[in-house]
DNA sequence: CCCAATTAGTTACCTAGGTAAGTATTTTGC
DNA sequence: GCAAAATACTTACCTAGGTAACTAATTGGG
């Protein structure tokens, strides 16, 4: 087993996984990161750029960018902290409106991907993943 | 075990496994899409576009950029091939010269992705992983 | 109290993936 | 044998990730 092989395996199933989470989304003019933001959002509540940007550990940029977009799809506004350097985002109404349906159509996918694995290896390709440095 | 969470954390991981190659390889100015390609070349020899995008499962386009931007810092040149619509990708001499010190850094990496993960976690986490659809 | 350092976010520019539509070449079917 | 279909690649444009350098606002130390 080359150590190549297994992250070669890696990259390209996450590439299929988003391709196909996508494809999934389309229909809402929606993309997988917009729809971890949108996730993130309806189970936490707003939420600064920040705290966004550390729960995904991506960097400010992305973030930027991605609820930018959001935000001219009408999925979020952007709110004026108390510190007047931080924004948060919270969702619109017409988000949290269809929120229970896109979850759905996630699930769905979710669920398909991972239709070949059952409990047990869920948790140990958990643990496993969680043991990559 | 929310399946969410699986794929939440196998994007993170990618994520991060990238981002640490670039960085190994940023004093070549090499990343890591273009070292997938200069690892194949140099172990399959010269291969058309279409038998380098087959392997990676990656679309036409992406492949197209790729090679152009390797063709631009000479590590490959684009040969047409007796069916005249086929570009054959060729390694450079100065590739085929640096390519076992870069493999060598990326091998670095590749153990330290998975030190802490023996060769019987390996076989099982390749066996979860092809398991996804 | 004020100026330096820190922090939150933005902008500009890079790679890497995707789709859709186009060009040039080869194959195929009548 | 030629027109239609298929194939290899390209181009234009989209999202998503990265870094570096910037602005604006807040904090902290002398």
């Amino acid at each position: 087993m080359l150590n190549q092989d297994l992250i070669h395996l890696l990259n390209q199933r996450v590439r299929l996984i988003n391709k196909k989470l996508n494809e999934s989304l389309q229909e809402y003019g929606l993309y997988n990161a917009q729809w971890s933001i949108l996730y993130y959002l309806n189970n936490h509540g707003a939420k600064t750029q920040k705290e966004i940007m550390n729960y995904f550990h991506v960097n400010a940029p992305t973030i930027t960018r991605t609820v930018k977009r959001m935000e001219e799809n009408g999925w979020v506004i952007r709110i004026t902290g108390a510190d007047r350097r931080e924004r948060y985002i919270e969702l619109t109404d017409m988000a949290k409106k269809r929120y229970l349906e896109i979850e759905a159509i996630v699930s769905t996918h979710d669920e398909e991907v991972l239709s070949n694995i059952n409990e047990e290896e869920k948790k140990l390709l958990y643990h496993l993943l969680n043991k990559l440095d």
